[in-house]
DNA sequence: AGCACGCCGACT
DNA sequence: GTCGGCGTGCTC
């Protein structure tokens, strides 16, 4: 009797058993319709079986098994079902997540060639042919070879460290902004091409892959380049999937659930900036793209190369005890000097409107050159919170433990947490006082106060409210390209992975509030952040200046940053990690609960850690407290850490939690997830 | 997660 | 007298 093991999209940690005369050993990782209970579903072949492990074997028989497209391969499989077990997620959940919403729903994209046939399509076996080409496509492959630009020594070493790599290893590529480290990416890229196989690169954000697409494909003009990220159109990502999936995609570019493309022949997988947080999913299956990818290149015995110039010390911490091997790229490839980083000192000093008298100097000077500044706060809308001080009203989200934020732009409160937005009061709505006063300063704020301040400058907004869609994001790169603005206001979006070739001044404002955070990882991105921040600024012949404002002027991380020594930072840090036991000498994870009450919260994880008792070997269960953020959309939230100084010993724990968790009674409402490997907290 | 069955309030 | 609230139980 022919048995199909089917996963199926649903919050229940098991397979479900359809019968299936026609199926054979070729249908494993197909998509399968079958029916469920009173409806039907789409799920995916995992296995096939002689007989059901549910012996009253009552089996339905599956409704059609979608031959329309090539299997999913075993490794893809593996790699799924590893996520499954890490991250104590069902398998059907994995799968769905990992296929595309059009693939997941059982139906296919309009292709050029019918998918079916592409899985006879034969691999490229030179990057000098191109894949699928027919005889008008012929001109594509009279492109001239792109120019290579001349590495620097420490380039050259990585490269070949990379080249040389037989079999599993993880490479970390250690260099500054401007070391370049992307070069390094390409030609390793190069390499893999050459031998026929695939590459894969992750990046952070969305908002960076069509800037490296562009950059990949000017270098690999023949090569078939496909990207995936969660903004594509569903046919587009769907198709991308499919290129992947037969092997005539050569090169796959995206953000973190690429990390789940199919890839044949996949030679080499690449992590930029990988200390991102974007690369860990903050709902529903919660994995870390760079921690899959290490594990997938173990899977396929492939390099791994992980780049930042501040990696997470996670990463650090391995490449210091030679479990990764560390790449050192020390100086900017483009002979520019890193720029010079200033700590002002802001305890003594009258601010005006935040900024030190030593950034308005700089800004000016700035001005008077002709040169951009930028002045970096990580915190949109114009101040945190608007307040009555007779009476003490602050204006408070209904729905969230959190400020409204006052956006004068719009003339708008606004929920920064759950979105929550309303008219601004003329009048305070407990005791009427009408000289409500803002507290705080936002980007707005200090963007009104530049362009008081200096009425000449043109000042630029950069956060998440002004770049709010990718063309107004892609309006705002090309006026600060054009040269068409001085003063850039902006958030971290600003950070990341833009250059300004004209911009030669970065002032950081407002940066002390992370130094104390009670998240023990404050610290680390605070650091990545400034660097990353600072390294915007300065060119071969305008040398950059970075501005910091604080009141501990002699904390550890800002000399560090002077120093530019990310290493002596790293170091301390792990030090005091280690000391208090965190990771990554000690793996966790989180169980969190939102119900109407919090006091449902902590009674449901109460009893998730009484279940936990009897099984917690070698694991330190801690108390159940409320979130940080206790409320969130009218939801009372709660959690409970675990921790383990041994991976394996909190992985069988999980494993075995899972099981009482499931089996525990939930009043109405309650919903609860487990995090491993949690970043927020 | 859906979608069933199953017992108690305000309405055509 | 019904339509419908969501409590709990099951899905191969």
């Amino acid at each position: 009797m022919n048995i199909v093991r089917v996963a199926l999209d649903l919050p229940l940690p098991r397979l479900f058993d359809y019968l299936a005369p026609d199926a054979g050993e070729s249908d494993i990782g197909r998509r399968v319709n079958v029916p469920f209970g009173a409806g039907s579903r789409t799920g995916v072949i995992v296995a096939l079986a002689a007989a059901s492990d549910q012996p009253g074997a009552k089996l339905k028989a599956v409704t059609e098994i979608l031959r329309d497209m090539p299997a999913l391969p075993a490794e893809w499989l593996a790699l799924c079902e590893f996520c499954a077990r890490y991250y104590q997620t069902p398998l059907g959940e994995v799968t769905s997540f990992a296929l595309p919403p059009m693939l997941r729903r059982g139906k296919l994209p309009r292709m050029k060639k019918p998918a079916a046939a592409i899985a006879a399509s034969p691999a490229p076996s030179a990057r000098d042919t191109v894949p699928g080409a027919s005889a008008r496509d012929i001109t594509t492959a009279t492109v001239p070879r792109p120019l290579r630009p001349q590495l620097m020594a420490a380039q050259q070493e990585a490269v070949a460290a990379i080249a040389g790599v037989v079999g599993f290893h993880t490479l970390l590529l250690h260099g500054v902004t401007g070391s370049g480290k992307t070069e390094v990416y390409l030609r390793a890229i190069d390499a893999v091409l050459a031998r026929g196989g695939q590459a894969l690169m992750l990046v952070p954000e969305i908002a960076l892959t069509p800037q490296l697409e562009g950059r990949v494909a000017a270098r690999f003009p023949r090569a078939h380049i496909v990207c995936a990220n969660s903004g594509m159109a569903d046919a587009a990502r769907a198709r991308g999937f499919l290129e992947a999936l037969s092997g005539r995609a050569e090169i796959v570019l995206g953000t973190r659930l690429a990390v789940f493309m199919p890839l044949p022949r996949l030679q080499l997988i690449i992590v930029d900036e990988e200390h991102d947080a974007s690369f860990k999913q903050q709902e529903g299956l919660r994995y870390s793209a760079r921690d899959v990818a290490v594990w997938r290149a173990h899977q396929l015995n492939i390099p791994v190369v992980l780049g930042s110039a501040t990696p997470s010390l996670e990463t650090f911490h391995h490449a210091s005890t030679g479990r990764y091997r560390m790449l050192e790229l020390p100086e900017r490839a483009v002979a520019e000097a890193m720029p010079v980083v200033r700590i002002v000192d802001t305890r003594r000093e009258k601010l005006q409107e935040g900024l030190s008298a030593a950034l308005i100097k700089g800004l000016q000077q700035r001005l008077e050159r002709g040169e951009q500044s930028l002045v970096f706060l990580n915190r949109r809308g114009y101040a945190p919170v608007l307040a009555c001080p007779p009476c003490g009203w602050i204006s408070r989200c209904q729905r969230c433990a959190a400020n409204l934020v006052l956006h004068l732009a719009d003339q708008r409160l606004r929920c920064h947490h759950c979105g929550f937005e309303t008219a601004i009061p003329r009048a305070c709505p407990d005791c009427g006082n009408v000289d409500l006063l803002p507290f705080g300063r936002g980007t707005q704020r200090l963007e009104t106060m530049l362009a008081e301040r200096f009425p000449e400058a043109r000042v630029l907004r950069i956060d998440r409210d002004s770049a709010s869609t990718p063309k107004k994001w892609q309006a705002l790169l090309a006026t600060i390209h054009a040269g068409e603005a001085d003063i850039l206001v902006g958030t971290q979006m600003l950070a990341k992975g833009h250059d300004f070739p004209l911009l030669t001044l970065v002032g950081a404002v407002g940066a002390d509030a992370a130094l104390f955070a009670a998240d023990f990882r404050a610290p680390e991105r605070l650091f990545a952040q400034l660097m990353q921040v600072g390294g915007r600024s300065g060119r071969a012949d305008l040398p950059g200046e970075v501005l910091i404002q604080t009141e501990y002027p002699d904390h550890p991380l800002y000399r560090a940053l002077v120093d530019h020594d990310y290493v002596r930072f790293a170091r301390a840090q792990l030090d005091e990690r280690r000391i208090a036991g965190f990771p990554p000498f000690s793996f966790q994870a989180m169980l969190r609960a939102e119900a109407r009450s919090i006091e449902q919260s902590l009674a449901f994880l109460l009893a998730g850690r009484r279940a936990a008792e009897a099984l917690a070997d070698g694991v330190t269960l801690y108390d159940a407290v409320p979130m940080r953020m206790q409320r969130l959309m009218t939801l009372e939230r709660g959690q409970l850490l675990v921790e383990s100084a041994s991976r394996p010993a909190l992985q069988s724990f999980l494993a075995a939690w899972m099981e009482k968790l499931y089996a525990l009674k939930m009043p109405g409402g309650l919903r609860w997830h487990l995090d491993v490997d949690p970043l927020e907290f």
